[in-house]
RNA sequence: GCCGGAGUAGCUCAGCUGGUUAGAGCAGCGGAAUCAUAAUCCGCGUGUCGGGGGUUCGAGUCCCUCCUCCGGCACCA
């Protein structure tokens, strides 16, 4: 971890459209690591936040009739208000139509500028004109024809200003051979590399006929291609998300970058380059992940297979789709969800084997000790499976390995459950002929919630809020089996996951 | 076409540098128990480890070959 903090980002949601359940599913990955490294006490600064620039927006708000401004300005507030709905714990919101952004973006260009990365070039292409536009070779009709026009098109140049990425070659280059991890999981880092390795390109950095996005600095006469000024959010943000303050040299270089593996070569290939370019830094590491996948091509409502994020929050909350989330899906690969899954894990895995475990035991405390954890040592056969837990859950999440970490965190709960059937408190508790074990049993069940629970606290914010209150515990800071003793208050609490009502 | 990955129980997948009778979860069948949201726990798998060939005392694990699927191959925000 760096000494300096934990900056963690998500990609930027582009504004063209609004928040669904893959923005939903960035941003609580982001979440779940913000949260889980505030407990081990690192300085955190998590954001997220909206890529308002370029074509797709101008002309989507045309459509509507509305300025590029108004519609976006109408969807970023959308994608805000998605934030608290999914109990994301973002320290800032950054939007790229911002003044503060785009004097910042035009300052760091323009250096880019001066320190000769930039050169003028023609970009050369299939244009048009019905469209106006430059059609790419991958969506050209037969025999070079527009796909939406049919007509035949002419190739056309136009004068454009380049970034000199292939400058970077070697850098970059060198940059994968140092840090192996800088880029997670390890095939994404292997197309970036061969990409790489296939021989660069510079990149056209301004558009002429665009009208959306910001003017560049050294010639006013051309408009930024949006990526650029896009990438660039998770730079400027931390010049201005506090009022009179600076925040880069806490957070920069950024610690983790999180994405879809879509935008994997702007990150992966550009972005470090630009900032070199910039006499900046490249971010520390990044992790892509793959898409969710909703019966894949048969996506239909009719088939009652498409999970709405907003339903499924509405109904059981933003824990559950949380959970659900990175439980289903192994994080990094492509996967698919549904209704069916979602019911199926919501009901034996959070309802059944955690939310049960919780009732049973504060049931058992309540009833057998009138509420109150017994004091005792740990028990050594529970002992050797909570044995470095907290270790390598937090390994796990380091590597943001999200589905594996919840995987350990979940073999707790199962070993917990085994626990109480080896032990049968019940029966030590019938005629108390040894008061001393069931203490012992007590304690070490309320243990091994507790830090079950708190590892859990990333995935399952509120329940485990409700959860770790009900046992007494205000501290929210991983803890190891037996590294609080007893004697605390507990209460029972009402079902966490309550069963899912059947359809009348 | 080139590069990379994958093909393991009905389903979803673990199996690192080759080595005891190939594993987990879910689903299914049988049982135990009653603290708990009738929630839990235990037991039960004759799996050609994609096909074929090879290396080795020994291969799911290495090599060759074939089949199938997936991803990447520059401006998709």
């Amino acid at each position: 971890m760096s000494p300096n903090g934990f900056y963690v980002t998500t990609p930027i949601y582009y504004v063209n459209a609004e928040p669904h359940l893959g923005h939903a599913y960035a941003t609580m990955a982001a979440d779940v690591l913000a949260r889980h490294m505030r407990q081990r006490g690192e300085d955190v600064f998590f954001l997220t936040g909206t890529d308002e620039h370029g074509e797709p927006v101008e002309t989507a708000a045309e459509q509507e009739g509305i300025s590029p401004q108004e519609l976006a300005d109408r969807n970023a507030g959308r994608f805000e208000e998605l934030m608290p709905i999914i109990d994301a714990t973002n320290d800032f919101f950054i939007r790229t139509s911002d003044p503060r952004h785009t004097e910042k973006v035009a300052e760091i260009m323009q250096r880019v500028y001066d320190n000769g990365w930039v050169t003028k070039g023609v970009y050369e292409g299939w244009y048009c004109p019905r469209c106006a536009d430059f059609k790419k070779e991958r969506e050209l009709g037969p025999g070079q024809t527009c796909p939406i026009h049919e007509i035949p098109l002419e190739r056309e140049r136009e004068e454009n200003w380049f970034f000199r990425l292939s400058a970077f070659q070697e850098r970059l280059e060198a940059l994968y051979e140092e840090r192996p991890d800088f880029v997670v999981p390890e095939f994404r880092r292997n197309e970036a590399v061969s990409f790489i390795k296939g021989g660069l390109d510079d990149v056209s950095l301004s558009r002429p006929k665009l009208k959306w996005g910001m003017r560049l600095p050294w010639d006013q006469g051309q408009r930024m291609y949006v990526w650029f000024d896009a990438l660039l959010n998770y730079v400027t943000a931390l010049t201005f998300a506090r009022e009179g303050e600076d925040l880069t040299d806490r957070f920069w270089p950024a610690d983790l970058h999180t994405m879809a593996k879509d935008i994997l070569k702007f990150h992966a290939v550009i972005w470090p380059a630009l900032l070199w370019a910039a006499d900046l830094e490249p971010p520390k590491r990044m992790v892509i992940y793959g898409y969710l996948l909703m019966g894949e091509k048969k996506m239909s409502k009719s088939l009652g297979n498409v999970l709405d994020p907003f339903e499924v929050i509405d109904r059981f909350g933003p824990d559950a789709l949380r959970f659900y989330c990175f439980r289903e899906v192994s994080f990094g690969q492509d996967g698919s969800i549904s209704t069916a899954g979602f019911e199926a894990r919501y009901e034996t895995e959070l309802a059944n084997d955690f939310g049960n475990l919780a009732s049973r035991v504060l049931a058992m405390i309540d009833r057998y000790r009138d509420g109150v954890v017994p004091e005792a040592q740990v028990d050594a056969v529970l002992a050797e499976d909570f044995e470095g837990a907290v270790g390598r859950f937090s390994e796990l999440l380091d590597r943001a390995e999200l589905s594996e970490a919840l995987e350990q965190a979940w073999k707790l709960v199962r070993r917990l459950n085994r626990y109480v059937e080896e032990t049968r408190p019940w029966e030590l508790a019938k005629d108390e002929a040894d008061p001393e074990r069931l203490d012992e049993v007590l304690y070490n069940l309320a243990e091994g919630l507790r830090t079950t629970t708190l590892l859990l606290v990333p995935y399952l914010p509120r329940t485990s809020d409700q959860l770790l209150d009900a046992l007494g515990e205000d501290s929210r800071s991983l803890g190891k089996l037996g590294s609080r003793p007893g004697g605390q208050r507990v209460e029972r609490v009402p079902p966490l996951f309550p069963k899912i009502e059947a359809p009348a």
